[in-house]
DNA sequence: GCACCAACCGAAAACGTTTGCGTGTTGAAA
DNA sequence: TTTCAACACGCAAACGTTTTCGGTTGGTGC
């Protein structure tokens, strides 16, 4: 077992000083040619490389992203994730995942330990929980540490910080306006509690597009989901109870789930009745008939959370203050759930 | 903007040593009650915290868990992420996640960039590409070094190390078995080319069951993918140009498209033809008609490939070199894509 | 009045780097 | 022969901890 070098080991090996050999490494001009290339030679021979820890400490600068999210089985969180790897490595930062399960609590923790040293900043989705009790102090808290801190998708106006988001009222603005543009009245609406804040920034997307079509809203076709494990039984009554056209639900699950509550009793998909729904995952592209969808480029999004993060952490100090909030464009991607006119 | 205090400026400002602060805060007995209440009181005043990073160079460990693996927009290994994330966690470990994107040089570079120092362990699974090059010489060296690495799903007997997998074969060899039973006899196999090692196994498995069963295998009905984006074409043919009973696949995404495929040429499933996939993820579940498939518990095995890890590195330095390999056991999961008896 | 022993605290080393500055040696110029 | 620049290298500090060892008090026992 060769246990690894440092600059210590080389140091005495060649019978010079500990700065020499940084320096011959470094390239510095203080050097002699002869010594430099004789420590190049054997550190290369011993496979040296600098300890990434020792240098962190010494520059205040791990060159670590660290990430919180509520989920990682989950495709889309899974996407995000993968967007901020890629950029993240092709600027030479690593990226430490967290995940808070939803919890607060959990959220609270695994910040305050990635928050004492192990990583330059931050990229977070907020937990359901937090939403709902809107307590922030945590983050607020390393925000005034001088950590950098990006939100995506589940972001909040309490705190003010880069963040990058869709436009989610839009989206689901669009996509409702479209059912109705192919003439459908009765559409109904499955999505999540309130507090969490897409859900609401989309139900309130639905309820605009209606209102605009001049189309009553009606309460009894809108379904609000509190858990997501349990939701089939809510939707089959939903669609067994009601004349609807039509369902706009919020993410994939709902939306496949509705279409299975459908075939049930007989409805066809799309002839008896048409589905939209949200985030461009795995589910819709694969279910049969495949949904059509509001697509939601996580890769994307993930991308342009960690390239704001790490322009930021390299701005050199700057303290900018002035925080953008960047938001992904989405377009409807057809499939067979909606009818072609 | 309040930055994160130090033991030195605590010092400083109580006008003591820093030792006497470091030791009051741990509780030593050597420091008087007074000082130390003093200390400690000032401390959470001012939310001390001591920074990972400098314990880190000092104790020669990090707490950290590197994690290798091919790919994380993909429901079996999001599910390891998870698994391997909440038993790190109780153990106060973190996860820092790099993605090999299925290439060798990605892999290797990661390797040693987590290797210098960053964590104190490896888990990971086998890039499809190291897998066909089989060189290993990045894993040897990093366990040279004295770096424990558990690998999990794609393993290979060329590394002697700590290992999580599930016996493929076997699993393979009962889902076919499972259609044998039931009466199936022309059943095609829809595999990965051979060099993935667990498309390997499970196709050994697959031919073991025909073979122990006394039906011929018929090459015509084993097709071999090399890129899963484009397989769609290939399995459309498979179905079209052959009398098949029954399909097996060895993943999910194969197993759907098999579906897909069967019922454009208005095959009806299971009616008509029976599909039994592996790997339990999300498109299995929500797919109409569900898929029969292999389980195979992604979260389990996450927190296995942890806590074996995580023994390794927390058992004192014994350097056991006694290396264990733990079977995950499997079961199919009956649903829909075959029949009922 | 002296020795000894607690009790309490500080100095310094160590982890592995980088870097500003000081110092010694060489050779050439005066 | 003296002087001085250029060159090559080493020292030491710094990052933030923990911990060993040593030192300074004060009190107690004789």
């Amino acid at each position: 077992m060769r246990k690894k070098v440092t600059l210590k080991q080389i140091a005495k090996e060649l019978d010079v000083s500990i700065s020499t050999v940084s320096k011959s490494l470094r390239d510095s001009p203080e050097i002699s040619e002869d010594t430099r290339q004789k420590v190049q030679a054997f550190a290369k021979l011993y496979n040296y490389k600098p300890n990434l820890i020792a240098l962190s400490l010494k520059n205040k600068k791990t060159k670590t992203i660290g990430v919180i999210i509520p989920e990682i089985v989950h495709h889309f969180f899974a996407t995000v994730i993968s967007g901020i790897e890629h950029v993240a490595n092709e600027h030479g930062y690593n990226v430490i995942v967290t995940l808070s399960d939803e919890s607060f609590d959990k959220e609270v923790i695994n910040m305050e330990m990635l928050a004492n040293g192990s990583i330059d900043g931050f990229i977070m989705s907020l937990s359901k929980e937090t939403q709902h009790k809107k307590d922030f102090h945590h983050i607020t808290e390393v925000i005034n540490q001088g950590m950098p801190v990006v939100m995506f998708d589940r972001v909040t106006n309490d705190i003010l910080c880069d963040k990058v988001i869709i436009d989610d009222n839009l989206a689901a603005y669009e996509a409702v306006r479209d059912l109705i543009d192919k003439g459908f009245k009765k559409i109904a609406l499955i999505t999540t509690v309130d507090y969490v804040s897409v859900g609401k920034l989309r139900t309130d997307g639905y309820i605009k597009a209606l209102k605009t079509n001049n189309i009553a809203v009606d309460p009894k076709l809108i379904l609000k989901i509190e858990d997501i494990d349990i939701c089939e039984h809510q939707i089959e009554e939903l669609i067994n109870t009601n004349e609807i056209d039509a369902v706009f639900a919020v993410n994939e699950l709902f939306a496949v789930t509705a279409i299975k509550a459908a075939k049930k009793i007989n409805l066809k998909v799309p002839e008896d009745i048409s589905v939209i729904g949200f985030t461009d995952g795995i589910i819709s592209k694969y279910s049969s008939p495949s949904i059509t969808t509001v697509s939601q480029n996580g890769i994307k999004m993930g991308g342009k959370a960690a390239k704001m993060l790490i322009e930021r952490l390299e701005s050199e100090e700057e303290e900018d203050e002035h925080y953008k909030t960047e938001v992904i464009e989405t377009h409807l991607v057809v499939r067979e759930s909606t009818p072609t006119l």
